[in-house]
DNA sequence: ACCTGAACACCGTTCAAGT
DNA sequence: ACCTGAACACCGTTCAAGT
């Protein structure tokens, strides 16, 4: 009786997947190397030992998740700003979508901090470089040419990555929301064309 | 014989500032986390219970070795931009110093990949927090306003972190020394005011 | 004053055995 | 197909004992 053909009443057996966004859940709670096998386990409710049936390693583990997080994160990017026709529009309005969404720079973040760590740069730099084409072709769409656009991209990206840098790096003196308003204002009007 | 007043051939017997420098030594060549206790003794010739006659922990070794850091940083930016009077012309060359100086970076990049560590993050933070405030007072000296040079300086700190931060993520298609000397001065050209 | 050597805890990894 | 339990290696930490 206690067996169905439907799946109800089964033990929590675990996936491959499971494991992936569990680990993804730790990165995003407590960081990088927050994703250890026995806590994950623990967590889960298994024994450690089990975590091997599922991958060969820790490395495995973690690649898988960020493999995850990477395909989240190219969806987001798709939808949000290709209804936008006109560039220099569509640059202000992803400067002010990346200055206001907080979420999505989580584990971006997470993932700056533990850059030290071989899975997480190659992830990084296939992430940054989409990022980097984009702007590219945002500032060529929006007249400039093609060597400044390129720079003028590089710059911009640096911005960014650099202004999450700060923010990890000086917790203190956090900006308060006018500032930033301002702050966000001033790089726009620095760094997008006339 | 083998006992003169003369400190000749003792045994070789290591100070707190020896393990100190080793771990410096250690994060130039394979980064922070690579500081580890028992390696680190390896390669100093001794077993490592003895590292706790020095150390209470391994956290007390790395905040001395990056405090070792944050003293010789901080005698470098004293001595070689003081001497320009003319404020753009000493942004410019902080620029070119900068971007052409490879080895102050090492360690600064190796902190950049290891941002997680507790030990890591208030070292960063007082020491870009004196690089900004020296980049604020370089941009009110050359003519912006209060709020302006704040930002500016923020802007422009954040360009250099994020620089090193893509330099660390996309390690393929680094730039060209021709197409670095252009970047460089695409930045100055827009970030340093006419 | 500095070092050794043995001990313990914690986590990654392996594997035979269970269901 | 997925999990347990015991084993081993490696590193952080402690400490009594050596010089």
């Amino acid at each position: 009786m206690t067996e169905t053909t439907a799946k109800a009443e089964r033990p929590p057996r675990l996936s491959a997947d499971d494991w992936a966004q569990g680990a993804l859940d730790l990165i995003a709670e407590q960081g990088v190397n927050a994703v250890a096998v026995e806590p994950l386990a623990r967590r889960l409710g298994v024994t450690k030992g089990s975590f091997y049936w599922h991958f060969p390693s820790r490395e495995a583990l973690l690649k898988a998740a960020l493999e995850r997080w990477e395909q989240m994160e190219q969806e987001l990017v798709f939808g949000s700003l290709e209804a936008i026709s006109d560039p220099r529009e569509r640059l202000r309005q992803l400067f002010r979508l990346v200055a206001h969404e907080v979420k999505p720079h989580i584990i971006y973040s997470e993932m700056l901090k533990a850059l030290d760590h071989p899975v997480v740069q190659p992830v990084m730099g296939r992430v940054s470089g989409r990022r980097l084409d984009y702007l590219t072709a945002s500032f060529r769409q929006a007249g400039m040419g093609r060597t400044d656009a390129q720079q003028r991209a590089r710059l911009t990206y640096a911005a960014y990555v650099g202004f999450l840098q700060l923010s990890l790096q000086l917790q203190q003196p956090r900006l308060h929301h006018d500032e930033f308003e301002a702050y966000v204002d001033h790089v726009m009007a620095t760094l997008i064309p006339a």
